[in-house]
DNA sequence: GCAGGCTGTCATCGA
DNA sequence: CTTCGATGACAGCCT
C-alpha cells in the first residue's frame, strides 16, 4: 500500500504534468514514425515515468547511504532525455519515409482524392497556393485552397482539441510567420508555373545549363517528350515510339462501361530511352526524391523496372496496343516508371510502384481496387490512389488552360489537422526565435496554468529564456549534483568545504560519512557536534530541561568560556540532555552506529535506565530527524526535478514542434516535385493524333499494382467519391 | 503581530 | 519482535 500511495503522489503527479506538456493529444508517433520509440514511451507514460529509480542510490552509494526509492526518478528524466534526442536527430530536413508513408497514410484516412476537404489543405503544400497568380483566374478553386499556410493552420488550430489550450492569435500568427518563412526559403510558387517554367527555360537556354536544374530539365523534357512522338508511316498519326505488352483487355473489362479514351502506356514515353540527352536534372530530382522514399523500405524493384523498361521495345507491341479503339480505356498495366524518362527509371517505380513485383494484380483490377489491402505504407496512399485526387481538384474548371498546371489540392492536408497543432508550444518558439517577451511570460502562464503545478516564476522564466544549451548544462549539472539549494545555513559552509564538491546538504552529508565512519573517529570531529539546524531549540534545554545543571562560569568572559558558550548554545536539547545524563559516548555515536557496534558500546558501559532510556530517545530521535531531513529534501528535490522536467520538456516539444515543420517544409518539397513529376508526365501523353491529353478530362491514377493508367476524370471522381465513402465507413 | 518557512519531534507504517 | 527508514502531522522558532 505504501508503495501504491508513492505513485499516486509523486508518480501521478509526473504524469500529469509530463502528459499536460507533451499533450497527448498529438499523436507524433502517428506523424512522425511509429517507430519512434521516444514519444510513445513518454506518452503511453511508460514504465521509466512510474518506475522509481533510486537515483540518490546513483549518487550516494559512495557514501555508502541509501536515500529512498521514492526520489525522483532520474531514469525517467535521462531516459526521456535520450529518446527525445533521438528524436532530434532526424531533425535538418530529412524526412523519414516512414514518416512520410506515416503522414500520407493519414491524409488517406481523410479521404485523399481531390478536394473534397479542402480546408484540411494546408496551404504551404503547392497545389494550391503556390499557384496563386499563375493559375488562370477562371480556375475554380477550394475554398482556402490557396491560402497561406498560416491560414490553414488558424483552421486547424481551430480544430485542434484544447489541450494546453487553444491556439492565441499570437501563435497562429507566429506560426504563419515561420511558414512564410520556409516559403520564402524554399521553392517559390514560380515552381509551380507552367508558362513561368516555360519562360524559364528560355532564359535557361541562354544561361548555363548548370544552372536552375530543377527548372531546365522540365522544358528540356518537353522538348524531348515532343521528339519523342512518331508518325506513323501509314496513318501518319503521332505516336510514341515504342509500346510495351500489356493487358489491356482486362482492363478494357474493367472499364466496359466507361467512356473516352484512356490509353497510356509506358511506352508512350518510353521514347525517351534513346533520347540522348538525358535530363540530368530530371533524374536528380527523382534521385532526390527516391533517396527519400528508398530508405522507407518500400519495394522498389529495379530489375523489374529495368527490364520492363528496356524490354518494351517492341514494335509488333506498339502496333497492337496502338490498334485498340481510342474509345475504349486501356490499361497496359502502365507502370509510370515504365512511362518515365530514361534515366529517371530507377528512382521512379519504388515511387509508384511498390508491388510491381505483382503484376498479376494489375489489368482489371488496378483500376478498380480503389482500396489497397494493406493499409499502411505508400500504397495506402498513392496506391489505388487517383492521382488527379492529389494534383488536380475534380471541379476543375472546363476553361483551364490545358497547358497550365491544373490546381492541386493538397494530398497531404492532413497533416496538419486536428493534433497536429494543438499542442504547439510557441513558449520556445517565441522565446528563441525573437518572440515578443511579454506573449512568450503569457503563454508560460498559461501553461503553468494547465501544468497544474505552481511553479516558481523566477525560475522559469529565466531558463526558459536561456539557450537549449545552457537549459540542458543547468539539467547535467544538477543530476550530477544530485541536489542544489539545500545549502542554506551559513553555519555549514565550513562543513561544506570539508565534505569537498559533494554539493549537498550539510547535515546529510554529514551523516551520510558518519554513518559508516569508524566510530573512533567521531570524536575528532568536534564541530560535529554544533552542525545542525538547531536555531530552533539552542535556548531550550535551559527552560525544558530542569535537572539540567547551569552552566558553570556564566559571568566569566574568557575566550574559552566564550567558546563553550557558544558551544552549548549550539548544542541540541538531546546533546544537552545526554551532558545532563552523563552519557559516556557523543550523541552523533548514539545516533550513527551501526546497531551492532551500538550495542557493543552500551555494553561497554554500565548505564542506568534513565540513560539507557535516553540513549534510546536520542538514536530514535536522531535518526528520526535525518530521516525528516531526507524526506524533506528529497520532497524538495522532487520538486525541481520536476519543475526542470517541465522546462526540458517545454523546449522539447518546442524542438519536436519545429522538427515538425521541417518535415512539413520537406514533404511540401517532395510534392512540388511529384507535382512537376505529373504534369511532366502528363504533359508528354499523347493521344493517337498527337494531342496531348486535356487535364480537364483526363487523370492520371496509381493503381494498387504500382501501375499508372490515364483515366477518364469523371471516373477518378466517382472512384474517389466511392473511396472517401468507404474510409468514412471505416472510421465509424 | 502575523504569515510563511524551517526544523525537530512524534506517531505510524511497512520492509 | 526488533530495527530502521519514510512520512504525515504538529509545534516551536525565525525571518
Amino acid at each position: 500500500m505504501l508503495s501504491l500511495k508513492k505513485y499516486f503522489t509523486e508518480g501521478l503527479i509526473q504524469f500529469t504534468i509530463l502528459l499536460s506538456l507533451i499533450g497527448v493529444r498529438v499523436d507524433v508517433d502517428t506523424y512522425l514514425n511509429s517507430h519512434l520509440p521516444p514519444l510513445r514511451e513518454i506518452f503511453l507514460g511508460q514504465s521509466s515515468a512510474y518506475t522509481q529509480t533510486q537515483f540518490h542510490n546513483l549518487r550516494n552509494t559512495l557514501d555508502g547511504y541509501v536515500i529512498h526509492p521514492k526520489s525522483v526518478d532520474l531514469d525517467y528524466y535521462f531516459t526521456a532525455r535520450r529518446l527525445l534526442n533521438q528524436v532530434r536527430a532526424l531533425d535538418r530536413f530529412q524526412v523519414p519515409t516512414t514518416e512520410v508513408s506515416a503522414w500520407l497514410v493519414h491524409r488517406d484516412s481523410e479521404g485523399s482524392v481531390s478536394g473534397a476537404q479542402p480546408s484540411t489543405g494546408i496551404a504551404l503544400e503547392n497545389g494550391g497556393g503556390l499557384q496563386d497568380g499563375t493559375v488562370p483566374d477562371n480556375v475554380v478553386r477550394e475554398s482556402g485552397a490557396e491560402q497561406g499556410f498560416g491560414e490553414d493552420l488558424e483552421d486547424l488550430g481551430a480544430v485542434a482539441p484544447p489541450m494546453n489550450g487553444d491556439l492565441t492569435k499570437e501563435d497562429i500568427d507566429l506560426i504563419d510567420i515561420l511558414w512564410k518563412q520556409d516559403i520564402d526559403l524554399g521553392a517559390g510558387r514560380e515552381i509551380f508555373d507552367y508558362s513561368h517554367r516555360q519562360k524559364e527555360n528560355e532564359v535557361d537556354k541562354e544561361l548555363s545549363n548548370g544552372e536552375e536544374c530543377g527548372d531546365g530539365w522540365r522544358s528540356r523534357g518537353d522538348d524531348i517528350a515532343d521528339r519523342a512522338l512518331l508518325v506513323d508511316g501509314e496513318t501518319g498519326e503521332s505516336f510514341p515510339v515504342q509500346f510495351p505488352a500489356a493487358d489491356a483487355p482486362s482492363l478494357t473489362e474493367a472499364l466496359s462501361n466507361e467512356s473516352g479514351p484512356s490509353v497510356v502506356s509506358e511506352g508512350l514515353l518510353s521514347p525517351l530511352l534513346t533520347e540522348p540527352e538525358l535530363p540530368f536534372d530530371l533524374e536528380q530530382q527523382w534521385q532526390d526524391l527516391m533517396s527519400i522514399m528508398e530508405t522507407q523500405g518500400m519495394e522498389v524493384n529495379n530489375m523489374a523496372t529495368a527490364e520492363a523498361l528496356y524490354s518494351s521495345t517492341s514494335g509488333d507491341i506498339l502496333a497492337a496496343n496502338y490498334s485498340l479503339a481510342p474509345s475504349t480505356p486501356i490499361n497496359q498495366n502502365v507502370s509510370l516508371h515504365q512511362a518515365s524518362l530514361s534515366s529517371c527509371t530507377q528512382d521512379f517505380p519504388s515511387l509508384f510502384s511498390s508491388e510491381i513485383e505483382s503484376p498479376s494484380a494489375s489489368g482489371s483490377s488496378a483500376l478498380l481496387q480503389l482500396v489497397p489491402d494493406n493499409s499502411t505504407g505508400f500504397n495506402t496512399t498513392f496506391g489505388s490512389t487517383n492521382l488527379s485526387g492529389i494534383f488536380f481538384p475534380p471541379q476543375l474548371n472546363s476553361t483551364t488552360n490545358e497547358t497550365s498546371p491544373p490546381e492541386l489540392p493538397d494530398p497531404l492536408g492532413g497533416l496538419l489537422d486536428e493534433a497536429m497543432l494543438d499542442e504547439i508550444s510557441l513558449m520556445d518558439l517565441a522565446i528563441e526565435e525573437g518572440f515578443n517577451s511579454v506573449q512568450a511570460s503569457r503563454l508560460e502562464e498559461e501553461f503553468d496554468s494547465d501544468s497544474g503545478l505552481s511553479l516558481d516564476s523566477s525560475h522559469s522564466p529565466a531558463s526558459l529564456s536561456s539557450s537549449e544549451a545552457s537549459s540542458s548544462s543547468t539539467s547535467s549539472s544538477f543530476s550530477e549534483e544530485g541536489a542544489v539549494g539545500y545549502n542554506s545555513d551559513s553555519e555549514n559552509v565550513d562543513f561544506e568545504d570539508v565534505e569537498g564538491a559533494v554539493g549537498y546538504q550539510p547535515e546529510y552529508s554529514k551523516f551520510c560519512r558518519m554513518s559508516y565512519q569508524n566510530p573512533t573517529q567521531l570524536q575528532y570531529l568536534p564541530y560535529l557536534e554544533h552542525v545542525g539546524h538547531n536555531h530552533t531549540y539552542n535556548m531550550a534545554p535551559r527552560t525544558l530541561d530542569a535537572d539540567e545543571p547551569q552552566p558553570a562560569s556564566l559571568g566569566k568572559k574568557s575566550a574559552k568560556d566564550k567558546q563553550t558558550e557558544y558551544l552549548d548554545k549550539q548544542m541540541s536539547r538531546d546533546e544537552h540532555r545526554a551532558r545532563a545524563m552523563k552519557i559516556p559516548f557523543p550523541n552523533e555515536k548514539i545516533i550513527n552506529l551501526p546497531v551492532e557496534e551500538f550495542n557493543e558500546l552500551l555494553s561497554k558501559y554500565q548505564l542506568s535506565e534513565a540513560q539507557l532510556s535516553l540513549i534510546r530517545d536520542i538514536r530514535r530521535r536522531g535518526k528520526n530527524k535525518m530521516a525528516a531531513q531526507n524526506c524533506r529534501k528529497r520532497k524538495l528535490d522532487t520538486i525541481l526535478n520536476l519543475e526542470r522536467d517541465v522546462e526540458d520538456l517545454q523546449r522539447d516539444k518546442s524542438k519536436l514542434l519545429r522538427e515538425k515543420v521541417e518535415f512539413l517544409r520537406s514533404i511540401r518539397q517532395m510534392k512540388q516535385k511529384v507535382q512537376s513529376l505529373y504534369q511532366e508526365v502528363f504533359g508528354r501523353l499523347r493521344d493517337e493524333n498527337g494531342q496531348p491529353y486535356s487535364p480537364n478530362q483526363y487523370v492520371l491514377q496509381y493503381a494498387s499494382d504500382g501501375s499508372v493508367i490515364l483515366i477518364p476524370r469523371s471516373l477518378a471522381d466517382q472512384q474517389g467519391r466511392r473511396q472517401e465513402r468507404k474510409q468514412k465507413d471505416r472510421r465509424k
